[in-house]
DNA sequence: TGGTTCACTAAACGTTTGTTTAAGATTGTT
DNA sequence: AACAATCTTAAACAAACGTTTAGTGAACCA
């Protein structure tokens, strides 16, 4: 009668308790600094749960990169191929991701702190997402400052910049958060997202 | 008579050749994800000379992460502290930064993916030259800006966002390399640091 | 010549690592 | 009630981890 009388058992409920536990941990220790006991503790789940729902803790990083560039393709995908001005499209995706950076900042970090984990199978993934999304930047943005303006820069410059400036306040904000002064307060995401824009904006003009 | 009869004996040549092999391994597989044996068979030496030299493994990369910083933070002071056009200044600072991360990218790797690093001792380095290059960045960039532009640019928004955009390059520079297409050769070192230079100095125009 | 310092080695220390195994519990289906 | 599928467990595995120790020479200075 009563399904919940045991605790245990919560099926998927594990695997995302998993995840959480993992992103957070990778993203403050790193990959190979976190260890599986240290993830099935603070998960509350029995350590080999992590090898049955994800194979290896591997295949828990692949996920968990996964999850982030699906993600981020998607948000590019959504505000940049459509029709509109380039400039008006490329202010929305950068505030949209500046958002997505937000909410799963601990994603980003992971993903951009195992850039150089040069396990082939990750690597695979990681160059299959970059190449979509460098196609998409080179279509929506190269081409058409090109042609209308004469500047040329190139996708595979501007790709990696574009991320990088975006998502410098959460890449950097372990280290900014011990030396910004007590009386200083932190910029709200707001403002930064508006700097990040009219910056970007100015840059391409 | 022959003092190099024997091979061994080599003193702060061991030194230098494990740090230089430390680096690249640190850059390549992490901080953690990087054993000692894995340094010591790479560089030839014995396992227990990095505990002679270093006293410890974060001995090893407490004493990077300072070369690094010490290297940036120079760079900042000589660029940036001298009288003259606050432009030309920073358009030099960026040159100089970038022929630097160039040199050191291991460096700088090494450094970026360890920002996370929670590590006491290590986040208190981090924070202090992080602390003298905020201050520079203030009193040298932002300042004129507001003043001379009436551009108000928070230097601890500045200083991520500089270092980020002129290190997207060696950042990225794992995926990225799977990525490009073969026709479309890399960009030279002295195209990616106008095009970055250029960008920048538009963004605070 | 004896003694001190510096560079180096081999071996072992106790932990911790990711993974596997075999068994058990719970669930929905027949 | 029996079945299969799913979820969970404790225990063990070999391998790798960072560190320590005790001892060996070479070099230099007295």
């Amino acid at each position: 009668m009563n399904k919940k009388v045991n605790i245990k058992r919560d099926g998927p409920e594990s695997r995302r308790r998993i995840i959480n536990v993992a992103v957070r941990l990778f993203a403050q220790h790193g990959y190979a600094g976190t260890g599986m006991r240290e993830i099935s503790a603070e998960a509350e789940v029995n350590l080999a749960m992590i090898n049955y729902f994800f194979g290896s803790k591997k295949g828990l990083l692949k996920e968990i990169l996964d999850t982030f560039y699906a993600k981020y393709i998607e948000i590019a995908l959504r505000e940049l191929e459509q029709e509109g001005q380039m400039e008006i499209k490329l202010e929305r995706f950068i505030h949209g991701t500046i958002s997505f950076f937000d909410t799963y900042k601990d994603y980003l970090l992971v993903t951009i702190n195992e850039l150089p984990h040069d396990d082939p199978e990750i690597l695979e993934h990681k160059a299959s997402w970059a190449q979509k999304m460098i196609a998409v930047l080179e279509r929506e943005i190269c081409r058409p400052l090109a042609f209308e303006k004469g500047t040329v820069i190139s996708s595979t410059v501007l790709g990696p910049l574009l991320t990088a400036t975006m998502a410098s306040r959460f890449l950097f904000a372990p280290v900014m958060d011990q030396v910004r002064p007590e009386n200083i307060p932190k910029e709200s995401l707001e403002e930064y997202s508006e700097m990040i824009s009219t910056s970007l904006l100015k840059m391409i003009s």
